[in-house]
DNA sequence: GTGAAAGCGCTAACAG
DNA sequence: CTGTTAGCGCTTTCAC
């Protein structure tokens, strides 16, 4: 039986069970093996069964390639970030992760390297893997990506910032959070106010903050000064730090682009005995733990970033599953958490 | 032309274009189309030029399932950790994505949550995929997911430790870090040592470091108390600080299973006016920045993450590409790093 | 509830 | 260097 004369491709190096031979063992047709495994409730209880038990015997693993290529769609849900390095979007993948893989959805994870070009490339491989779904962090694309976005109809996901999105959009606002550090600033009556970020071109949602910062100074009758680093981290900055008094050094409070940075400074301070915030006060954004374990505890921002991510998974499940969208836009807010820097 | 009576199946939503209608608008056949595209040498330069030029026109995005069923391969590499929130794994999958991406490999990630069970079926499902590779964290596993490794002749990698592995193995021996940390602690003339981790079942490297550890101590006729907690962090470091004076007043050191732990310990020393390292020593593990930021820097034992991962992808690539394998096995080693915190 | 036939879009194998 | 043919393993469509 089943013998052909010549067999001109057996690609499937090891002797892997395909769907046809289970059937067989099981005495039904692939297709009723395949219902059996997909769709059980269309399957007579005892048929299914019998199928099960050749799925063990034989030890048959799926082909998913053929199904996708089969039923035109994968389980695939593309996920592109412009980096790995920062927690801020490692904490959204946990929550898209969590969420899609209890509904038997796969990540395929892309990294731009905050490059837009290599954003489209991602995009074409990943159209190319017949994703159910693409999730991106930011609203920033090439004209080439958005072409080719525009002509994909399966729902579209753009992360972190708020704005006029592609599809569907979860996030939230940057420059209302500078607004409200900058606010918050003023309050506590500084009025020499330095921002310190890093590469705002590629962050530019810490752009969008300075930007936010330096309306309400500026609305204050003050200036608003920026020194911009070439890179971020604890050590950047510390050297943040030793520019500012080097170069500000009458400001009485800096609002760092993000928690590392302004880390990084208030233990830089603690070193050379600059008291904070008496002598100079530090701000931050994001909101990490660590912020609130050093001592004075860092004045920050929090976003719910696990949150968006669960947030943004679950609206794209509720589309592909076909349910009515209520709004195509989500705010996620922020939290002003007021610790002892300020 | 071309004009069939009944379409029997038209599922790709859009008009995407097949590689068949570029050939046609190119002249070629298909698998000259096919070639151009993946096997560019292999084709005449001003065919090439025509069907580059027909897939600019028409928009042509490879459809990656079909050519992954018909080659019976994709190029998607497995990679499973048990967790996404601990920083150590985020760092491999750092070293594995740019590695494997700049060879045109796609990673496919899944998350055990320490759960071998979990991996077992997170298996199942990339082999259904047909992935070129497989990169797991660890040399344990379930027997099933054994079994189906054990028929699958793809490279596999297990990382972050060392030992008696499946297949190709890149990591470090946790035991050695363990005694080398407390033998520095010895050194150091401390006698009453507390190890103090999380969930050390899950976290079963860090159960070999306390092994480690342990030895040690015991061999110089010393008692290794342990404190195990039911969770991580940065909260949990000052809980268990909290709970080592309460419970073993007399320790003069406390060697955590990690950084998050011993600097959520150190900060909260500094809190509670405990002086660091005179009347309470403390040693992490990972040499995380944090550590070598705050005051007194901790003392800790530095891992290659990054380059663990890097040298794991590069080691897949070369069996990959038919290279010879030199050696199944690498150690990445580790450094201790002397703060000022012992 | 089950099956037969057709084909998803691409590439391997050969032939020229 | 290019083309023809025959599938990859599965699911859709439609019939029973």
């Amino acid at each position: 039986m089943s013998n052909e004369a010549h067999s001109p491709r057996r690609r499937r190096g090891s002797e892997q069970p395909t769907l046809k031979e289970v059937a067989e063992a099981a005495g039904v047709s692939a297709i009723t093996a395949s219902r059996a495994l997909n769709h059980p409730d269309q399957v007579n209880e005892r048929t299914r069964a019998r199928v099960l038990e050749a799925v063990e015997r034989l030890g048959y693993v799926p082909n998913l390639v053929a199904g996708s290529l089969a039923s035109a769609r994968s389980r695939f849900i593309a996920v592109i970030v412009p980096s790995l390095a920062n927690t801020v979007f490692i904490e959204v993948i946990q929550g898209l992760q969590e969420t899609f893989e209890a509904q038997g959805y796969q990540i395929l994870l892309g990294n731009t390297d905050y490059d837009t070009e290599r954003e489209y490339q991602l995009v074409r491989t990943f159209l190319g893997w017949s994703c159910s779904a693409l999730v991106t962090a930011g609203l920033r694309h090439s004209q080439a990506c958005r072409t080719l976005l525009a002509n994909w109809d399966k729902p579209i996901m753009e992360v972190m910032e708020l704005g006029e999105a592609l599809d569907l959009n979860v996030g939230l606002d940057h420059t209302e959070a500078g607004r409200c550090m900058a606010r918050h600033l003023l309050e506590r009556g500084h009025r020499r106010v330095l921002f310190v970020g890093a590469r705002l071109a590629s962050d530019y949602r810490a752009g969008m903050r300075y930007a936010g910062h330096r309306e309400v100074l500026e609305q204050a009758g003050l200036a608003a000064p920026l020194i911009e680093l070439d890179h971020g981290g604890l050590d950047a900055g510390a050297a943040g730090l030793a520019r500012a008094l080097e170069n500000h050094g009458d400001v009485s409070a800096i609002h760092f682009a993000n928690d590392d940075l302004a880390t990084g400074a208030l233990l830089h301070a603690q070193r050379l005995g600059i008291r904070v915030p008496h002598e100079l006060a530090i701000a931050g954004f994001n909101g990490l733990p660590i912020g609130q374990h050093i001592t004075p505890r860092l004045t920050t921002i929090r976003s719910p970033r696990q949150h968006m991510g669960q947030l943004a998974a679950s609206e794209v499940i509720r589309r592909l599953e076909g349910k009515r969208i209520q709004r195509l836009q989500h705010d996620v807010g922020f939290e002003l958490l007021i610790g002892e820097s300020t």
